[in-house]
DNA sequence: TTGTATGCGTTATCAA
DNA sequence: TTGATAACGCATACAA
């Protein structure tokens, strides 16, 4: 078991200063070709790479991204990673995840593990506890402490810092309007409760349709989920909230989900209850996910792009991190990913 | 925008030195409660942390493990860095994560990049690539800098280290005899090319239990499939594959497939040729993820317990760790996880 | 009880 | 052309 090389060892074996050989290395013309030659070679030889942690402390820089997300196993937000690991490797930074499992407590201690010194900047996406607990206390800190956050999809306007979203109101909207044009007279929304950020907008997005298309909004066809319970064992539950939102309201010819799974069980319970998906009730889901793309029949859905976050969202934070006036760049963007409707066999 | 505070700071502040001020924070008994109250209240109201990148070059040890995987986006892999990072976090790791992207020349460099300093050990899958080339010199070399590794899921008998790996053996074993119990009596498969390992094992599986049930083996039910092209537009490709299978094989009334995709496409198949699941076929899949436990019908799978290969992997890494004497635990163990038969509708 | 010196691996500044 | 020294932030052996 052979460490790996250090330059003090290198210079050792060679008889010249630790400096010498530091500068041969990245082929300063201080030293002479000679020396130079020796040097390389011998580096080369014995594989020499600088030690990354020696460099990221004195260049006060890791050129690490901190990544904290409230959950990996999510089509979403892998995608998420994938496009920041994407962008993040091209520029030269590695990729350090944190889970905050959607609690509170796990975000901030994840993020203060972190902020001490491992990473350069934050890419996240709040909580849902902490979107109800609306403590920020956090985030200003890491700030203030003059290191950037970029937050993704679930961001909060009380923090001032890039971001970027899905345009959930227009993705919703359109997708409504798509059912409307369609001939639906009976539109349910499936949704969650309102402190998720994007379940709010989302819901904002089929009102805003309806309103547009002169129709009145009947609150009996908005199922609110509690979706803090959406585990395995709650599938059950869910499926029959659904079943009965259907039961109640017969006329349902339409239906709209904010995300993947409940747009599957619409279409499971209309299908259980003799209706069939498209001819007697339409149905689109918001999500970038597997099922959509696999169930029977195929759904249509509102595509996030979540890939397309994940590369932006390592843009402006690298971008930031590499801007040397960092004082006059002290203003904050937020950039909308626009969606995309993409018509599978769920609608006609 | 004030920056981390240091211990420096704190020393000049209070007018001590540095060293009282690192013992006192660290409650050494050498300093008066004195200097330790007024140092630890200071410390306290500027929120002082140790700077990681510090630690990291003063213990020759980051508290860092580096995960290198195919994938991120794949709820297997996904499910697998969960595991890792809940041990990991417990045991007072962060996780650095690197993709390979199936590529062999991304799985070097990402590990080159990573073996620099910026983590302890590696947990790995290894590339398909990397699998066909058979080139493994770069476990070796980071291996011997004294870097552990822990390989999982898709590992390889010429690397000699701890690793994790499913029972895909027996696994495909059970599922097929399942089938056979169920009055099945041509079983088709659908596998992969062999040089991915797990293919290549479940495909064992399969023969071992026509064997032991006195079964010949058909190569013409055997089907397999090239998935170097597993992506979106191959999917139809893919589809096209498996109905030739059923159209020129019409005894089929089971087929096991190494996977979700290739399970919930026999099922597709299936049905658009008017055979009914799982009256006419039964099918049984190999994974986790989330298509079959939300597919009309739910498909019956068998189990890799993906998260507890995680945790394992990050156990056994972090074991050896932070084994004091690592010259006597240089003994690896290879850990089976056992798999487990989901039954839910697409077999009787 | 406190402080000084050293080292982790590297680079940059300045002196020789 | 080369080398000694300091610094990044921390911990610790040793000196005072």
């Amino acid at each position: 078991m052979k460490r790996k090389i250090t330059l003090k060892q290198i210079a050792q074996e060679l008889d010249v200063s630790i400096s010498t050989v530091s500068k041969a290395l990245r082929n300063s013309a201080e030293i002479s070709d000679d020396t130079k030659q020796k040097v390389q070679a011998f580096a080369k030889l014995y594989n020499y790479r600088p030690n990354n942690i020696a460099l990221s402390l004195k260049n006060r820089r890791t050129n690490t991204i901190g990544i904290i997300i409230p959950e990996i196993v999510h089509h979403f937000f892998s995608n998420v990673i994938s496009g920041v690991e994407h962008v993040a490797n091209k520029r030269g930074y590695n990729v350090i995840i944190g889970l905050s499992n959607e609690s509170f407590s796990k975000e901030v201690i994840n993020m203060e593990m972190l902020a001490n010194g491992s990473i350069d900047g934050f890419i996240l996406s709040i909580a849902k506890e902490t979107q109800k607990l609306q403590d920020y206390h956090h985030f200003n800190e890491t700030m203030s402490q003059g290191m950037p956050i970029v937050m993704f999809d679930r961001v909060v306007a009380e923090i001032n810092c890039d971001k970027v979203i899905v345009d959930d109101f227009n993705g919703a909207k359109k997708a409504v309007e798509k059912l409307i044009k369609n001939n639906c007279k009976s539109i349910a929304l499936i949704t969650t409760n309102d402190y998720v950020s994007v379940g709010k907008l989302r819901t904002q997005g089929y009102l805003e349709a309806f309103e547009e298309n002169g129709i009145t909004a009947e609150p009996k066809l908005i199922l609110k989920i509690d979706d803090t319970l959406d585990n395995e064992t709650q599938l059950d539950v869910l499926e029959n909230e659904i079943e009965q939102l259907f039961k109640s309201n017969k006329s349902i010819d339409g239906v709209f989900a904010v995300n993947e799974l409940y747009a599957l069980l619409a279409m499971k319970v209309a299908t259980k209850l003799g209706l069939e998906v498209p001819e007697d009730v339409q149905v689109i889901g918001f999500t970038d996910g597997v099922l959509s793309k696999h169930s029977t029949p195929r759904l249509t859905t509102v595509r996030q792009h979540a890939h397309r976050m994940g590369e932006m969202a390592a843009q402006l934070l690298i971008d930031k991190l590499e801007s040397e006036y960092d004082t006059i760049d002290e203003e904050f963007q937020t950039v909308v990913i626009p969606t995309e409707l993409i018509e599978r066999e769920s609608t006609k």
